[in-house]
RNA sequence: AGGACCAUAGCUCAGGUGGUUAGAGCGCUACCUUGACAUGGUAGAGGUCGCCAGUUCGAAUCUGGCUGGUCCUACCA
């Protein structure tokens, strides 16, 4: 074996052993167990939350694999709609093309040739990560069965009225071309301002101002609103003003939606292009006027509708200094104009939210056009249900808050999407226009009786990713089939999910699972039992990764390491400001002088699980990583020095001969146990990082630093008897097989490579750890008389050991230490562990004193009544040794200080339960015996 | 505006149902290359648990308020 852990020799091969070996496949069982991974996007690439999310969700999987389960872990890949057309739709741009060039069909092969090109990238990085999915089983959102289960889904909705279509106003993205759902806005505060236009009062001198922060739809106001019971406007209400530039009158009227505060108490109205004015204009039936066309430029020729007939809409032209022109040089225009009229009234200064695309980050218009909904009351209802009676619990369960907050606040959700990479809906129109839905063409002839003749045009748009992305959990068992795994795997165990999708997802999927499937009773059958909602993974000031701020960490590269040159060049490259390049270059230099060193996958799993606490922020520094690989390589040689001392040596395998198990031996079995315990309270809890610190510290400060310790003495011990060095080596490697497989989980390289060879020593045969059984708390094998014993022993070597760092002793020379007091217990346990004792404190002798004896001038330690003695003579100073007494005095005196006061306080005697005072009585006589002790023996040294 | 969460050592965080000498890792100090490991060992230093009240014999822990921070939701032109 290396002397230290190299990862990169290990890891690959593994996993290409176990894909190959089929190990990730459902084995069968009675109690399936089942996660469907959260698709990434196909054409994406690793960042830290897949890392992360991964992690844990591997570490769910092998651990209920190993307990027998029937485990499915399936994996896929999602289309991920603006995402990927948005990522082709560059690369044409570079070569100055656009999608409209190509036209649909050209334009699609292109994205499925990128998808060939670049899907594998994402599911070898999960091979990386060392995720234990099926991959026999990968799905693709767009795969023929899957899209299948979208089209079954839509027709299914749309016959039972919950999809419908509808003229209103929608999210516009004016880049992308798209409508898109309310989600995918993300309101911002910005600074702008609030323009004071004038309206002039028709047949009256006066005019009305008011305020706006978009001046340049005032081409499509139908109104002015002012509130009802305003004394200043409210002889003007059934008025009209005329509208300047379009000279259009229109009416003054009052609604109580106007803030008479805000400004100055009067409203324009544009319902065509402002959600607000759109409900006002409805409450007054006010025409719609359109101006604005699917870019964002003002048209040539508006748009006028009603809300009582859409079908009536007609054009009227616009003002031709404005046609074609860009909003935002419209406002500018318009606003130059105002002035010029006289008409502007001041601007001031505005903070205002600006709704921007979360993808584009374009400026979302409110833009009114034809799109598909989902009416999501009915389905929603029972996806409340299942969250509040428990049949799908969220942890932590806080979400359930901002689940419920949520739900019972929906709006009809907007799912088409004009773009070209998506499940085309599949709904039809005849040359008149008229709708019909169907699974396909043909069957909505035959529904629709539709002859030959009639032609039938297929809607032009596609649906939002999320849709399809609903169905997940069984769309990719084979749904709408009835098939084997749907019955054996759904509802599935767990989801395990960031917060920041659980409306995009979880939500969703919830309400399409319980609407679609049910159980044999006929009611409905959540997606999942539990979600666990993780934190988003953060740098390590807690800021969010982006490319932008270039702090971006690539898991792959924690794995296999990258110089700081590349890693310079990876994050600054494409920065559309090279100015903040420079900057990034700068930081990343100063943070990573060195590069990223090559941790390997089990350092930064392990980081990734010890991070996993119930927070929302999850900031991951590299120091972390750093102490994880330390541990790796604690392992690596705790198992060399384990093979080393058992390899080609008898470990008891034989059971004809006899063993002897010493204290040590039945300690380190015994906190096994506990530890085993422990790991599995904590994962059944989620709480990944309690599981990860119980294993790192068993492992390291009780397995490595205690028990090989105390391995030691016996093994080198030429006179030890051959039954005891046999219980040793037996215990050893036991244990070890033991604690690799509990570790495994969390670390499944290090723990294959090194059980390949711990298991024949042991006794255990088979192929891979992976299919191992995970241990489990033996409570016979718990020891606490053996755990008692070994806590005194720690102490009494503990004690030996601050004299000898706070004396400065030398540490190769041997003490010779002296006992003084103490009971029966103390004595026994002396007698069995001088070995332990010689060797672990470096002793040369130990002697018992009479307690009447006069003592040598030595330095103290006390352990309970014991006292142990380390006489100065040529080693310790009078003056060290008096501050340090003078430390645990002041010490001392401050616990006693603190308890006298206690029990001299009635109220706690007489109040508290009898066993709480007891203790504290107790905990101060041992604290005062201690004392006295110790300032004799301070009193003692000074008199020297 | 409404709601959620957070505040513990220099940093990152643990601390079911109130009683611990308040813990860990990293960092820091001193000493040590002893036959698994310097990606190591040994011994240390470091905290009035954000602030103020209250409940209680007893509060890091429970309640209320305040301050500071993060986030989500919402239609202020």
């Amino acid at each position: 074996m290396e002397k230290t852990f190299q990862p990169a020799n290990i890891e690959t091969r593994w996993y290409e052993y176990w894909e190959q070996q089929g190990y990730f496949r459902p084995r069968g069982g009675e109690h399936a167990y089942s996660i469907m991974i959260p698709p990434p996007n196909v054409t994406g690439s690793l960042h830290m939350g897949h890392g992360f999310n991964n992690a844990i969700m591997d570490c769910l999987i092998r651990y209920h694999r190993m307990q027998g389960d029937n485990t499915l872990w399936q994996v896929g890949t999602d289309h991920a709609g603006i995402a990927t057309q948005m990522v082709v739709e560059r690369q044409l741009a570079v070569a100055g093309v656009s999608r409209h060039d190509l036209g649909r069909e050209a334009f699609l092969e292109k994205i499925w040739a990128w998808k060939a090109e670049s899907g594998g990238n994402i599911t070898r990085q999960i091979r990386r990560l060392g995720s234990s999915v099926d991959w026999s089983r990968e799905r693709f959102t767009m795969d023929e069965s899957l899209s299948n289960a979208v089209r079954e889904v839509f027709v299914r909705l749309y016959d039972e009225g919950l999809i419908y279509r509808g003229k209103r106003l929608v999210n516009w993205d004016p880049v992308f071309n798209t409508a898109i759902s309310d989600l995918e806005v993300l309101n911002e505060e910005e600074q702008g301002s609030l323009w004071h236009l004038r309206y002039p009062i028709e047949g009256e001198d006066g005019q009305l101002v008011v305020a706006t922060t978009r001046p340049e739809t005032v081409l499509g106001d139908t109104a002015v609103a002012v509130h009802p019971e305003d004394e200043r406007y409210r002889h003007l209400v059934g008025k009209q003003v005329r509208l300047p530039i379009t000279g259009r009158l229109i009416p003054i009227v009052a609604d109580d939606y106007v803030d008479r505060e805000f400004g100055s108490g009067c409203v324009k109205i544009t319902p065509a292009h402002d959600f607000n004015d759109y409900e006002v204009g409805k409450r007054h039936n006010l025409p719609l006027i359109n101006v604005l066309d699917r870019n964002g430029c003002i048209l040539g020729e508006f748009t006028v509708l009603t809300f009582t007939g859409y079908a009536t809409a007609h054009g009227e032209k616009g003002p031709e200094q404005y046609a074609g022109q860009d909003r935002f040089d419209a406002r500018k225009q318009i606003v130059a104009e105002f002035e010029q009229l006289g008409l502007l009234e001041k601007i001031e200064p505005h903070t205002l939210k600006v709704p921007r695309g979360d993808r584009s980050g374009a400026v979302i218009e409110p833009w009114l056009t034809d799109q598909w909904y989902v009416k999501v009351d009915e389905l929603a209802k029972p996806a409340i249900d299942a969250v509040e009676d428990g049949r799908i619990q969220f942890v932590p369960k806080q979400y359930e808050n901002m689940y419920f907050a949520w739900m019972r606040n929906l709006q009809d959700w907007c799912i088409s999407r004009q773009l070209w990479w998506g499940h085309r809906i599949p709904a039809w129109y005849d040359s008149h226009g008229k709708v019909y839905v169907g699974r396909d063409e043909a069957e909505v002839r035959s529904r629709y009786k539709l002859d030959a003749d009639t032609s039938l045009q297929q809607d032009d748009d596609v649906l939002d990713t999320w849709f399809s992305s609903a169905l997940w959990t069984f769309s990719t068992l084979g749904w709408p089939e009835d098939t084997k795994d749907l019955q054996t795997f759904h509802p599935t165990s767990v989801l395990v999910t960031g917060f920041d999708i659980i409306f995009f997802w979880v939500a969703r999927m919830i309400m399409m699972s319980m609407h679609f499937l049910k159980h044999p009773d006929g009611s409905p059958q959540v997606p999942f039992r539990t979600v666990y909602v993780h934190g988003l993974v953060r740098d390590s000031q807690g800021q969010k990764m982006s490319k932008s701020k270039g702090n971006v960490l690539d898991p792959i590269d924690l794995i296999d390491g990258i110089e700081l040159e590349p890693l310079v060049q990876k994050r600054t490259a494409g920065m559309m400001q090279p100015q903040l390049g420079k900057k990034i270059a700068q930081q990343t230099r100063d943070e990573f002088p060195e590069g990223i060193a090559a941790y390997g996958t089990d350092a930064l799993r392990f980081t990734f699980c010890s991070l996993a606490s119930t927070g929302r922020d999850i900031k991951f520094d590299i120091g972390r990583i750093d102490g994880y690989r330390n541990f790796c390589n604690k392992i690596w040689n705790a198992a060399r020095y384990v093979l080393m001392n058992c390899e080609g040596q008898d470990c008891g395998s034989d059971p004809a001969l006899p063993v002897t198990l010493s204290l040590a031996d039945r300690w380190i079995v015994s906190r096994l146990q506990q530890t085993a315990r422990e790991v599995e309270h904590a994962i059944n809890q989620y709480r990944f990082d309690l599981a990860s610190q119980a294993l790192y510290e068993f492992i390291w400060n009780e397995y490595c630093d205690w028990y090989l310790e105390l391995s030691k003495p016996v093994l080198w011990d030429e006179s030890a008897s051959p039954e005891l060095q046999r219980g040793t080596r037996r215990t050893l490697i036991t244990v070890l097989e033991a604690w690799l497989r509990l570790l495994h989980p969390f670390m499944p390289f290090i723990t294959e490579e090194i059980w390949q060879r711990a298991a024949p020593l042991a006794g255990v045969e088979g192929p891979t750890i992976m299919l191992q059984p995970y241990p489990r708390c033996d409570e016979s094998a718990v020891d606490t008389a053996a755990n008692a014993d070994i806590e005194w022993l720690k102490s009494v070597i503990l004690g030996v050991r601050n004299i000898r760092g706070e004396m400065n002793v030398p540490p190769g020379r041997s003490l010779a230490l002296l006992c003084r007091h103490g009971g029966d217990s103390d004595r026994r346990r002396l007698r069995e562990n001088t070995a332990f004792l010689t060797k672990l404190a470096r002793l040369e002798s130990i002697e018992w004193l009479l307690p009447e004896a006069e003592a040598p001038v030595a330095a103290t330690a006390l352990v309970g009544e014991l006292e142990l003695l380390v006489p100065m003579a040529g080693l310790i100073d009078k003056d060290s040794e008096l501050a340090r007494l003078g430390k645990e005095i002041e010490k001392l005196e401050k616990e006693q200080a603190r308890l006298q006061g206690k029990l001299g306080n009635s109220s706690f005697v007489d109040r508290a339960p009898a066993e709480v005072v007891a203790r504290e009585r107790d905990k101060l006589a041992a604290q005062q015996q201690a004392l006295e002790k110790l300032r004799r023996q301070e009193e003692h040294i000074r008199r020297l």
